[in-house]
DNA sequence: ACTACTTTCCC
DNA sequence: GGAAAGTAG
């Protein structure tokens, strides 16, 4: 089995750990292993990896490279633009006769990875792939009914009373046998330009990639700001939150592991009467939950990094106001919370999930700005852009998911300043113009007597500005704006019973992966154009700008000082007349955007079935009655909800959905009912 | 132990 | 905004 032909390749994903690796475990004990990373960032489209994601995986490859060799092999590292095509290569050059690798579950990857196995089974290459992301697979979780969950909190009630408990972690192999390599040419990875290697120098003072390092972040927590994280929680500072995002991301620790080393302490607790102990377990629990229902999702809904799971909001008008946008990025939009935060991002790559929430929702709900864009921001900046994770939370603070938050309520930066960050540490940290602001104003500068404002050396509307848009005008569009979607809905309806949108939807066809054409256009590094064209346009208004190129990091340290000097050229002033341009809405009609993709839902159908279908090999033979009476193995993998959850997921990915719009069947759907309370079934 | 208030927390 | 939990009477 081992030595010349018959290795097995280990393909190594977002799962760069030798520990608890199911698909490595698998390699080592069938023989030779050829461990192999492939980096294809054009397969991802636009969401090209950023910059500090890049710095991250760079830095976590050499650790894992390292680790392997002392193991007994090297990481073959492949540069490629098809990643199926460099693994025929690396069998070519091998002759390995097996591929094993663990699951992703965002809809490149399954449509990828699909078709890895297919092309790789028909040379004859044995492929197996197993469950290292998450604590149960997407499709062992269901309801009583057989039914994937459509709200968080029901979804995770059932992962935590599950019938069989999450595999026990698997230890690191002692030895590995090294495949014959010396006919399988690596490449030399570049991650960073020059131009970014400076910012990048910075990182590693603060993060250690890799997955040991990831091991010891997990005891670090675990022994220290576990047992406080309830309390601590509402904090802006993010000093005791677990740090654990990026290693996760990146599959260094697993999350099956830190799940156990977690209920060790609960229930070491819970013996000992720590009531905080508990609730700080059960709290930081669910935010692991979080990012398994992010994948839950990505699964079952495919779209959802892009495209909203409700369709409710399917014509609302989102402003595309290219200043507010450049002003919430540079953390200028006159409320210090948000201006910290997006400071913060901007310095570090980092942001407490309580920031993040905060930031996210006055881009959504104060600007009205489309929240793909939000999401791509963050995609761009964070060190642990997660597609899937982001679109969880974009999709929860936009109010499009089930249970999200409602659409037209308007959280306050102020109140929440003085609630995360009472005395205003946070703020004096990131905006160095307000650190001489006493609290009582720190939080609403605009209501600070002119004489407090002197004494503190700030010039409202120079050098920090006034709120790019009030609350209350906030409050104010919103409703204009309900109202304005409810129109277009209505004639969107109307226009339906006259036929006229027949056509559209069936006569254009996308690319498998169905990124709207007009965002695929949008990978180029020009500057965003202005006003949208007129007229009838798909998606116009979630056309993705990009703007990793023109990120340059500020120094930790300097960031306080210096940020208005750096990077002139992409981080503007504030349009002194951006107030004046609130009312500037540009509308956008998306009325005839009715492009759900079927022959992509087809397609995805039947990428999708083979994981599950292979899973079942491979995984936990007790998840089998749960999953059996549906599908038999065969019936597609996300086939939707059936029953009366079907209809609110509008223009879902299911195939069925597509003819028949929730909108259609439901016209009183302005009323922006709360999905939770719809007719259950059973 | 009951109700009528408050505060808290939602992915 | 509203359920859910906490608290005072």
């Amino acid at each position: 089995m081992s030595g010349g032909g018959g290795c097995s390749i280990v393909w190594f994903r977002r799962d760069l750990r030798v520990e608890d690796n199911p698909a490595l475990a698998a390699g080592v004990r069938a023989g030779a292993v050829v461990a192999v990373f492939i980096y294809a960032p054009e397969e991802e489209g636009q969401y090209y990896p950023g910059r500090v994601s890049r710095w991250w995986l760079k830095n976590s490859l050499a650790h894992l490279d390292s680790s392997l060799r002392s193991l007994g092999t090297p990481l073959i590292t492949k540069r490629s633009t098809d990643s199926v095509s460099s693994l025929l290569d690396v069998v070519k050059s091998t002759g390995a006769t097996q591929l094993f690798f663990n699951h992703l579950y965002d809809p490149l990857s399954l449509i990828r990875d699909h078709r890895a196995k297919e092309v790789l089974t028909a040379q004859g290459i044995t492929v197996r792939s197993f469950n290292s992301d998450l604590l149960y697979e997407p499709w062992d979780v269901n309801d009583a009914n057989g039914q994937p969950f459509t709200t968080f909190s029901a979804f995770w009630e059932r992962c935590l009373s599950m019938p069989y408990d999450p595999q026990a972690p698997l230890l690191p192999p002692k030895r590995i046998i090294p495949g014959d390599v010396s006919r399988c040419q690596g490449d030399t990875l570049v991650f960073e330009d020059e131009s970014e290697k400076a910012s990048n120098a910075l990182l590693a003072r603060a993060w250690s990639p890799g997955w040991s390092n990831a091991d010891k972040a997990l005891t670090a927590f675990i022994n220290g700001p576990l047992i406080e994280y309830a309390k601590n929680r509402r904090k802006a500072d993010s000093a005791t939150t677990s740090f654990l995002s990026p290693h996760l991301h990146f599959g260094e620790v697993s999350v099956k592991k830190v799940f156990h080393l977690v209920r060790i302490k609960q229930v070491l607790w819970a013996n000992e009467g720590n009531q905080a102990g508990e609730e700080s377990v059960n709290l930081f629990l669910k935010s692991i939950g979080l990012r398994e229902y992010s994948r839950y999702i990505s699964f079952n809904h495919p779209y959802s990094h892009e495209r909203p799971l409700l369709g409710h909001l399917k014509f609302f008008p989102w402003v595309i106001n290219e200043s507010h946008f450049k002003a919430w990025r540079q953390g200028r939009t006159g409320y210090p919370l948000v201006d910290a935060g997006m400071r913060e991002l901007w310095a570090t790559g980092w942001l407490h999930d309580r920031i993040r929430v905060v930031v996210s929702s006055f881009f959504v709900k104060v600007l009205q700005l489309p929240w793909r864009w939000g999401m791509k921001y963050f995609w761009d900046t964070l060190l642990d852009a997660d597609l899937e994770s982001d679109a969880l939370g974009w999709q929860y603070i936009s109010g499009t998911l089930p249970d999200g938050r409602e659409f037209d309520r308007i959280d306050n930066p102020q109140f929440e300043g003085y609630k995360f960050d009472p005395n205003g540490e946070y703020v004096r940290r990131w905006l160095p113009e307000l650190s001489r602001l006493p609290t009582e104003w720190i939080h609403h500068p605009w209501n600070a007597p002119e004489s407090v404002l002197q004494a503190a050396g700030i010039e409202l509307g120079s050098n920090y500005p006034l709120p790019i848009v009030g609350i209350d005008a906030a409050k104010a569009r919103l409703q204009e704006a309900l109202i304005q979607m409810w129109q277009l809905e209505a004639a969107s309806r109307a226009a339906i019973e006259n036929g006229v949108e027949e056509g559209l939807g069936d006569s254009t066809e996308l690319a498998p992966i169905a990124f709207p054409e007009d965002i695929q256009m949008e990978e180029s590094h020009e500057p965003v154009r202005n006003n949208p064209p007129v007229g009838p346009r798909r998606y116009e208004d979630q056309m993705v700008p990009s703007m990793t190129s023109s990120l340059v990091r500020v120094e930790e340290e300097e960031a306080s000082s210096d940020l208005r000097n750096l990077a002139e050229e992409s981080r503007a002033e504030v349009p002194t007349n951006a107030t004046a341009q609130q009312n500037a809405r540009e509308t956008v009609n998306q009325g005839v955007l009715q492009n759900v993709n079927r022959n992509t839902q087809v397609q995805h159908n039947n990428t999708t079935a083979w994981l599950r279908n292979a899973a079942e090999d491979s995984t936990a033979e007790s998840s089998s009655s749960t999953r059996r009476e549906r599908d038999g193995g065969v019936v597609p993998v996300w086939s939707p909800p059936s029953s009366s959850y079907a209809e609110p997921f509008v223009d879902d990915e299911s195939g069925i959905g597509a003819s028949s719009s929730y909108l259609q069947n439901h016209p009183q759907s302005h009323r922006l009912m709360n999905w939770t309370r719809l007719p259950q079934t059973g």
